[in-house]
DNA sequence: CCGCCATGATGAATCGTTTTAACCAGAGCG
DNA sequence: CGCTCTGGTTAAAACGATTCATCATGGCGG
């Protein structure tokens, strides 16, 4: 076996022009049976693997999607990736999975890695809201679909209703006979944050509340040991003003503020009363299992890549759309006491 | 600004030849500093953008470093990916990650596809121990480190001692005075889980213990969902002959009993004490902090990586080497009843 | 003043695949 | 018999960066 064959060496082996060899791999039925018969055992005869280089350079463009996502760690994601990738490997089209880590400058040597490769397409939760190097992908015909994220202007993206999730959990809460209410999230910049923040509020505003009804705790990320963090925070308010329930942006923070929480002995949702977001494997695995907003993370995914192939696909005809999924409440233990541990 | 520019184009603007871009491009310190100037001038000017296939092509490899796991959702796996890719960056070289979900065609898959994009290299965790098409791409002049598994032969590896982190697990719960210990973990074709399971079984032995103090629980998968279920398995054998601790052989699997117990009402480590298996960062943070075998897991992906990297370089003087690492038990809650709560 | 060397720059060849226009043989038809 | 049509096949021209042998220029020592 040659050091590596190349569709030259079938071509001779199998004796026909390299076009002949070209077609059998790309159009077979263009080729006669025979003839397809002998190319094919010169491929395997030679060990033939196709250069997916050679074959970029000539399409102009490669065969990968990129992935960007803000915390690989985080379930929400990697579910929203399986979902995506699904669909790209039923086309032959493989994803590569970026880690932002919610840090501009790993984005951006993304984007710029990607946009190198020439990628088929970038589904992305940016960053921040600015996305000029994204624009500037766009402008070089790099189709790109934000996830997780509204649109502002014209591009396509794929979101789910931050504001009517948060508002689901918050006048759940509210209805539980809730009337000091902890916000826990952060850092504001997050969109998802931000939007859920203002669904909150127009959730206490709308049972008639008074604003200082919601108590905003700020974190910096939104992960487990910032939810540990946050069960510190809320011990050192004095009894009479602390929250009895806490709405957190997502299921990491839930999930530590839940274990800190019922390590001081508290009960939940006795002491306190806990709604995450995501609503990943984990919230009713947990300890008390959590009440959660679910969002369609696998079907997400799915939408955007879909989306995302079209406007690769027909990019003349394809107008930009903006798909918003609908969440819905999943009410567990963390916010309703059992009938028989009450 | 035409739709892409080429180095041709650059080379015009800049009055010089493709040569010299290049040349600019590759080894600055080999033109002139005016000229220089120059065709950076022009590169901006016309927003050129380096054509990675067109590269690829001409090398003859890509740039791109393949990571298979068994499990992106593990966090084991994202921090070992987090090591390598510190590493892997610092050279300009990117990494995907491919998430062979201990699927075999799934893996196969991937390796096909790294196979036609002439991967820079490929670190995997494999799913079975048959591995040929591994070696069908390491004769392609592609080389492979297997991480977080001891190669048989001869090839390269990093992988840490599975026998010594299950001993030590297991003779700190015989040391706690435990003699009904069980192992939870499966499917044993997963080589870890087989090396974990002999290492307790060493562990037993060394003890002068007779070797039905191990009871064996097989899970089909290594997830938390698999640790809740062995709660339920657990709850159905009689109180005189349930083991009175167990060892798991991950950290998922580890924390999904935990919860389980906990959520019946027992208490952890006083009716079931619970060793882990990884140290990823949930454990310290779960509801009974979780005592666990600590493995070095960036640094493991950060030895791979150079271990590859070196490997691709300089391909003939490079030797075959096996580096382990040794793990350390990390005491926790889970086992060790604290002084307060006695 | 001549030849040599170093430094910079050049241009053509190359990587491996896909695509397109051209070509050919044979079938069908008037 | 000549014409068109068609299913198969071919040869050659891309795609865009890199590399290497070659060449120009000018400075310098002899």
């Amino acid at each position: 076996m040659r050091e590596t064959a190349s569709v030259v060496d079938v071509a001779a082996r199998a004796g026909v022009s390299v076009g002949t060899v070209s077609n059998v791999l790309n159009r077979p039925e263009r080729v006669a049976p025979s003839t397809r018969e002998r190319v094919l055992q010169a491929i395997d005869e030679l060990g033939f693997v196709r250069n997916e280089a050679a074959r970029q350079l000539r399409a102009g463009r490669s065969r990968t999607i990129g992935l960007v996502v803000l915390d690989v760690r985080n379930p929400f994601f990697t579910d929203l990736a399986a979902g995506a990738e699904g669909v790209a490997a039923s086309l032959g089209l493989s994803v590569v999975l970026c880690n932002s880590n919610d840090d501009t400058s790993r984005e951006h040597h993304y984007l710029s890695s990607l946009r190198e490769q020439r990628a088929f397409g970038i589904l992305i939760t940016p960053v921040g809201s600015r996305t000029s190097t994204i624009d500037e992908i766009r402008r070089r015909g790099i189709p790109v679909v934000l996830v997780d994220r509204a649109a502002r202007g014209n591009e396509c993206s794929v979101s789910v209703n931050d504001r009517v999730g948060s508002e689901l959990a918050v006048s759940h809460l509210i209805d539980q006979g809730h009337r000091r209410i902890g916000f826990v999230g952060g850092p504001l910049s997050i969109t998802q944050v931000s939007q859920r923040l203002a669904g909150a509020r127009a959730a206490v505003e709308a049972a008639g509340l008074s604003s200082d009804a919601l108590t905003m705790i700020e974190t910096p990320r939104l992960d487990v040991e910032q939810g540990r963090a946050t069960g510190e925070k809320l011990a050192t308010i004095p009894a009479r003003q602390r929250p009895t329930a806490v709405f957190c942006a997502n299921d990491l923070l839930a999930l530590g503020l839940l274990q800190d929480t019922v390590r001081r002995g508290l009960s939940v949702p006795g002491d306190l009363a806990i709604v995450g977001y995501d609503d990943i494997d984990f919230a009713a695995a947990a300890t008390v299992p959590l009440t959660s907003v679910r969002q369609p993370r696998s079907q997400l995914g799915k939408a955007a890549m879909e989306m995302l192939i079209e406007e690769a696909t027909d990019g003349k005809t394809h107008r930009h759309r903006q798909i918003v999924f609908e969440p819905e409440l999943i009410v567990r233990e963390s916010t309703v006491r059992q009938a028989g541990t009450g």
